[in-house]
DNA sequence: TATTGTTATACTCTATAACTATA
DNA sequence: TATAGTTATAGAGTATAACAATA
């Protein structure tokens, strides 16, 4: 069976006050939105995510990647070896510190990016249209709650 | 090595306007910090949440639960099992439907959620610092966005 | 036929720890 | 000593599918 949507006849009590269990709720059902709207198999956002910076900042390393997106190292490295191995990344060891690489995108990167931004923005726009006029602030409270508990 | 904290001085792009990205950072910095600050291993969220709308809602049977925190029964069925076999909920076949089951929280069940409570809002109250008076807005939004995707 | 609950299984995401190589 | 990256491994958390019992 499927997950079943969230039923609000329940009494959620202090649960409902609770910032923590909305912020799960919400980010579990706009992943699991994505995820079926996209109906890309390969694609999770994570890997987007890492090729966005990527693009945006040529030359970073891993742990710059890392750090960027909140996740440990050893996280990261096999979804960098994929990339570079499907050719849409390049890796070079860094001249300045030779226990570094620096990372970029191939064109065939830049095509791949480029295709799945569409998706992705689409996505964001059923979730802009939700939150209407209020989206500055939205982001603005999530950016700082992230801030703030760093 | 230990996730590193979150670096600004990155280029986001446009994944710094998509809501979805930051509910994301923000849901899982919020959820590192409260294992992190609760440190009781066997303790985490959806536990929690389970006893608590079991008290709130004594007799509603394993669906229920699912329907309000969003999870298949699949993923219940465990926890719940879990959870009578420590003493802290009571299973009973329902009269009226006898596929399906009755909980409610034993005595011990009780005092063990009053046990978790503060500990809850503890940190909850560091989130609820954070956001200040933007709290019932920013909750408000976070619940238009899990029912509008639903 | 559909639903409740269980179980087996698998998948995704994540981190820790131990390692190499460099600094 | 400390850091960048790899790898092996393990642990949450989750779902799908097949099943038994019941509706």
């Amino acid at each position: 069976m499927t997950k079943p949507p969230p039923d609000p006849s329940v009494d959620l009590g202090p649960l409902d006050s609770f910032i923590a269990f909305h912020l799960r709720m919400a980010q579990e059902t706009a992943l699991r939105a994505f995820i079926t709207s996209s109906s890309q198999p390969d694609f999770r956002p994570g890997r987007f995510a890492t090729l966005m910076i990527i693009r945006l900042n040529p030359g970073l390393s891993q742990i710059d990647v890392c750090r960027a997106i909140g996740r440990d190292k050893s996280t990261i490295s096999p979804l960098i070896t994929a990339l570079e191995k499907e050719g849409l990344i390049l890796r070079e060891s860094s001249a300045k510190d030779r226990r570094s690489v620096t990372l970029k995108l191939t064109p065939a990167g830049e095509k791949a990016l480029d295709a799945l931004l569409p998706l992705v923005e689409g996505h964001d726009q059923r979730l802009d249209a939700i939150v209407g006029d209020a989206k500055p602030e939205l982001i603005a409270l999530l950016k700082k709650l992230t801030a703030g508990l760093s």
